[in-house]
DNA sequence: CGCTCTGTTGAGAAGACTCAATGCCTGTGG
DNA sequence: CCACAGGCATTGAGTCTTCTCAACAGAGCG
C-alpha cells in the first residue's frame, strides 16, 4: 500500500505526470517527513542531498549575507516542489513556517528516476519556468518599489493566494476581502526587503487611510481593493 | 547545408544535447536573426510567440512599472537560451545591448520539438534551474545590500564573466584584473537597482580608495581583489 | 499576575535619490 | 583641422525615505 494513494497533493504535485505504476516506483524511493515550525530541511550552501514535494504547510526559501541579513527568496505551498535536482549545492535554506509534511527523495535517486521519466521532467521544467517568472517579477518589487508599494503589493498577493485556499477549506476565515496572515511582521519584512518597523508603519498608515483594517495582528480586511491596487503600482 | 555546422555555440547551447540528425531537424524550424543594439526581440506582456538561442552578443531581460521605472532581471550571453517556452505570455522584454545574432524558433514549433526530445528538455531544465539560482542570489543583493556592496559585487561578477570570454577571444582586453565594461552607467544602475549618480559615486569612491582604477569610462582595473571581495560582503 | 514574545510608535541618523551644473569624449560639419 | 553639438559621466547640494535605536503596548501563557 502506497502512501501516495492517500496523498493530498497526488493530482496537483509533479506526481500528476505519472501513472499508477510509476507512482509506485517513485513512492518506493521516497519517504514522508514532518517538520515543526522553524525546523529546516536544507541549509544554504549544503551539498544538495535531497529534494521533496510539499504535502502540507508552508515553507520559506532564504538566503543571507555573512553578517546576518536575511532575504526570503520564495515561499512554497502544498504541491510545490523543493530542493535542487541536477546540481551539486543548494543556493538557499528551506525552513518550515508552519507545521509541515513533505515527501522526501534522495537527490541522486530522484535524478535517476527523473531521467527515466520525461513526463516528470517536463512537469518540473514548466514549474521551474513559472517560478523563474515569479521570481523576476519580485525583483522589480525589491529594487524599485517604495515601502508603501511593497506592502500594498504584498497584501494583494496574499489576498489572492488565500482566497484560493479558502474555497478548498471553507473555514470562512479567508474570503475575498478578509484573510489571516500566515506571517509574522519580521517574515513580511524579510519577504519585502524591509525592516519590521517599516512594515508596521506602512500597515498602520493604510489602516489610517481607511484602505485596510487590522482587527487583530494576524488578520487583514481589505476595505478598498481599488485604492490598494492603485498604491501597489 | 545547415547553419548549425558553422554555429559558434553549437557545442555549448542547448543544442549540444542533440545528435546531428536531430540538429538538422531543429535547424529546419529555426532561422537566424540579427539585432541592432537597442532593438527588442520580445516585449513584456506579449504573447510568447518565439524563443531563441543567443549566438553572439549580449541581451538584457527587463521588466518595469507603469510609471517607467525599469529593472534588468537578467543579462544573457552567447549560448544562453531566451524566451518563454510552454507558457502563454512573456514576463519580460528582451533587448539587445550589443549587436547580436540569435537563432529564433516559433514557440509552438519549439514546444513540439522539445516534447519529442527529452534530452533537449533536460538540458533546458538544468539551465533554467541554474538561472533560478542566479536570480535568487541577485534578490539578496537588490534588497539587502548597500550601494557600495552592490557595485563591488557587480565588478567582481563582471571580472569573472569576462575573464572567461578573454580566454576564447584572446584579444588581451580582458585579463584577470582588467576588463572593458559592456554596460553604460545607466544599465549598471538598472541591473543593481540604483540611480546612475549613485553608481558613479561608488565607482569614484572605490577608485579614490585605490581598490580599482578607471583608465577610461568603459575600462576597469581591479587593483585589490581581496578588498573588493571584502566590500562585496 | 508577571513574563515573554510580537508588534507599534517615536526621534534621530544615514543612505540613496532628485535636481542642477559641469566636464569629457565622439563624431560631424564647416 | 578645429569648433561645436549631443550623449554619457561626474560632482555637488539639498531632500526624502528608510533604517537604527529605544521605549512602550498588547496578547498569550505559565
Amino acid at each position: 500500500m502506497s502512501y501516495c494513494d492517500t496523498c493530498l497533493v497526488r493530482n496537483s504535485a509533479i506526481c500528476a505526470a505519472l501513472d499508477s505504476n510509476e507512482i509506485e516506483a517513485l513512492n518506493s524511493i521516497g519517504r514522508r517527513r514532518h517538520l515543526e515550525p522553524g525546523e529546516s530541511l536544507v541549509w544554504e550552501g549544503d551539498q544538495s542531498v535531497l529534494v521533496a514535494n510539499v504535502i502540507e504547510g508552508m515553507l520559506k526559501l532564504t538566503t543571507g549575507t555573512e553578517d546576518g541579513r536575511e532575504q526570503i527568496v520564495g515561499v512554497v505551498y502544498p504541491a510545490d516542489f523543493i530542493g535542487r535536482p541536477f546540481g551539486a549545492t543548494t543556493s538557499h535554506s528551506i525552513t518550515a513556517l508552519t507545521s509541515a509534511h513533505v515527501c522526501v527523495f534522495g537527490r541522486a535517486d530522484f535524478d535517476r528516476f527523473a531521467a527515466e521519466h520525461p513526463a516528470l521532467e517536463h512537469k518540473l521544467l514548466t514549474r521551474t519556468l513559472e517560478e523563474l517568472d515569479r521570481t523576476r517579477k519580485w525583483m522589480l518589487l525589491l529594487s524599485r518599489k517604495t515601502a508603501e508599494e511593497k506592502v500594498a503589493t504584498f497584501l494583494l498577493e496574499m489576498a489572492e493566494r488565500l482566497a484560493n485556499t479558502a474555497c478548498e477549506h471553507s473555514d470562512g476565515k479567508n474570503s475575498a476581502g478578509h484573510f489571516e496572515l500566515p506571517f509574522t511582521r519580521q517574515q513580511i519584512g524579510d519577504i519585502l526587503g524591509l525592516t519590521i518597523e517599516t512594515v508596521s508603519r506602512q500597515m498602520t498608515q493604510l489602516r489610517r487611510d481607511g484602505i485596510i483594517d487590522l482587527p487583530t495582528r494576524r488578520e487583514v480586511t481589505i476595505r478598498d481593493h481599488g485604492a490598494l491596487e492603485a498604491i501597489a503600482g
